[in-house]
DNA sequence: ATAATTCTGTTGAATAATTCACAACGTATG
DNA sequence: CATACGTTGTGAATTATTCAACAGAATTAT
């Protein structure tokens, strides 16, 4: 009923990513509707909980009907602000630096890599529409209101975590192996193989006790 | 005081993974020990969530002194399985796929990639010490007991999650954009960065309400 | 139209996770 | 050896999350 997203729980938060990218999948194949049975289904989350997610987003269903999965996409947009015009930076324009700015296929989903920078004079050059500055020039070229940075340069890791910091970045997605501090107020999230496989090989083991 | 890993909590689990890497660096650093409050400050976890989830493993730590580095990291490998022996494979030898190849240096961490497989003839080729098979020979190329596999390939996802099932895998770390639905039994996990961005550009917001 | 059906939104109960508070124990000190 | 101190491990209390059950709104069928 409330109509701002105020007070949306933590669990709640992390499982909207999930639905969203469901739902691009089935407007994909041409669904208009979808029912949260129908859902869960697909993201082995129960229906309630999907129910009572949304609900936290407005009143998005009708009774007998379901869901309009372009209302969905739109109200995630909207509400949560992927509103496709976050300016990402990229810090390390590696083998895994490259990847991600090839698949810079975020355009309409989240937003797009505005720039990349690396120590290696070498890898100064653009690569895939994205320009590679040298990582001196950090604070003088980072666009403007950008808050989210992508960290795969593995050297001087925390340093750079305190630069990013100060340039005012808020959230910071992190692939490196090393385990680093963030100031107060900053947000991380680790996308690491490697905790993905000690997370799975724990789970696995724990499914057999 | 219980001897097994039983019952561990979810949220638990999920948690191990970021107190071993915190102390991985912190006997880099050449710590011997450390009290549950200091790793607070490190990992940003309250330390009576870390002793609440330390104690599943045993009776670890000594009143009056804090835990043994060395020791914690033993029991996690060997009440947790973590034995750097488990074999993985790759699906996928594009840029994402090398840059995994390339920093395999999960030797001694959780275990290694024993081979990778591609549709691309191109691809076929020793790769950073480790073999690149056609996709066509997973079945019969596919190690023994391996349980774990990484997919970066973006073709045929929900088929090929499908052939590694029927051949035993039980985890999947997948950094596919798709969405995909495994069987009963196997488990998945999600290294996506869209996702990830999304869920910062989510709680930023949240943030600032 | 009206009635029957379907599926949402939400209440409240059950379960899970976190946090508090402190007794018990190991260490350090004199 | 005894005493003081500091930190763990853990019941009990609190908070968060999930789940079941159902009233009621919108659709569909007649």
């Amino acid at each position: 009923m409330s109509n701002n997203t105020r007070n949306v729980p933590k669990a709640t938060l992390q499982r909207y990513p999930v639905y969203l990218k469901a739902l691009r999948q089935l407007k994909k194949q041409g669904l208009e509707r979808i029912l949260s049975d129908e859902l869960s289904k697909h993201v082995q989350i129960k229906s309630t909980t999907i129910r009572r997610d949304l609900s936290f987003l407005g009143t998005l269903g009708k009774q007998g009907y379901g869901y309009s999965i372009d209302k969905l996409i739109d109200v995630f947009n909207e509400k949560l602000g992927t509103e496709f015009d976050e300016k990402i930076i990229l810090i390390g324009a590696g083998n895994l630096g490259s990847a991600l700015m090839h698949y810079n296929r975020w355009n309409y989903v989240v937003g797009e890599i505005s720039c990349a920078f690396d120590v290696d004079p070498n890898k100064l050059q653009m690569k895939y529409d994205v320009p590679v500055y040298p990582m001196d020039e950090l604070e003088e070229r980072i666009p403007k209101g950008c808050r989210i940075a992508i960290l795969t340069a593995s050297s001087n890791v925390q340093k750079t975590v305190d630069r990013l910091a100060a340039c005012g970045i808020k959230g910071i997605v992190d692939f490196t192996h090393e385990h680093i501090q963030v100031p107060e107020g900053v947000n991380i999230k680790q996308v690491d193989v490697v905790s993905a496989i000690q997370e799975l090989v724990f789970e696995t083991n724990e499914m057999n006790v």
